[in-house]
DNA sequence: AATACGGGGAG
DNA sequence: CTCCCAGTATT
């Protein structure tokens, strides 16, 4: 069971803490952002320390604020959507859209921050579909992808409603993303340490036809 | 459908 | 040294 397997294997994060404000929540899912979660669990007190809230960061210097990034990368690419975002959330009063539509069209907003903001705030089951839990969900149940990008690939989506379909949906998602980060790694998956090789469907296509 | 963005960690 | 990382916006 997944559930049982992260009750003792889950990554333990800031965001992740009961105490976790909304802005940390989404916040860091833009650092999070092709970037390891262990780097933002390192680089995120500093930052939080001199941007603590929507309305610090909208009324940051927008240089300044790609300088504080550039520990973590993409600092070009994510100061000026992000200073933009925070701009929108303090004029909104902090509150989100309920469409996906318009959540999308939101400054640094794509398919899976949307998501992410209708898991956490509005409580959606949603999956956080990155290309951890793409690979996760592709090998486990051995889909055939039928678009490149992950983010309109219907199979996939369908896959991961059904997986959220019960039980809590933000513990299955952190469940999924640290199962992919931990043991169903990209190149040489712990297949043998993985909770659910008893009903995966990759280890018979592993053994028959090398990796994939 | 491809690419750029980016510093840092793991093998 | 190469590959990959809780993606997004642009071409």
């Amino acid at each position: 069971m997944l559930i049982a397997w992260h009750a003792w294997a889950r990554r333990s994060f800031p965001w992740r803490a009961d105490g976790a404000s909304l802005y940390v929540k989404i916040l860091v899912e833009v650092l999070l952002q092709r970037t390891r979660a262990e780097t933002v669990a390192r680089f995120l007190p500093g930052f939080l320390d001199r941007f603590p809230s929507w309305a610090e960061l909208a009324v940051s210097d927008e240089r300044a604020l790609g300088e504080a990034l550039k520990p973590i990368g993409l600092w070009r690419r994510r100061a000026a959507p992000l200073h933009s975002l925070a701009l929108a959330v303090v004029e909104s009063n902090e509150s989100w859209p309920i469409d996906r539509e318009s959540l999308e069209a939101l400054p640094a907003v794509g398919q899976y921050i949307a998501n992410a903001i209708l898991l956490f705030v509005h409580g959606q089951r949603q999956p956080l579909m990155d290309a951890s839990m793409a690979r996760l969900l592709r090998r486990y149940f051995d889909l055939c992808p039928q678009k490149a990008d992950i983010r309109h690939d219907p199979v996939l989506h369908e896959t991961a409603y059904k997986v959220l379909a019960e039980g809590d949906a933000v513990e299955l998602n952190w469940a999924m993303l640290d199962l992919a980060a931990m043991v169903c790694l990209p190149r040489n998956p712990r297949c043998e340490d993985c909770p659910l090789k008893r009903t995966c469907r990759y280890r018979l296509h592993c053994k028959k036809m090398g990796t994939n």
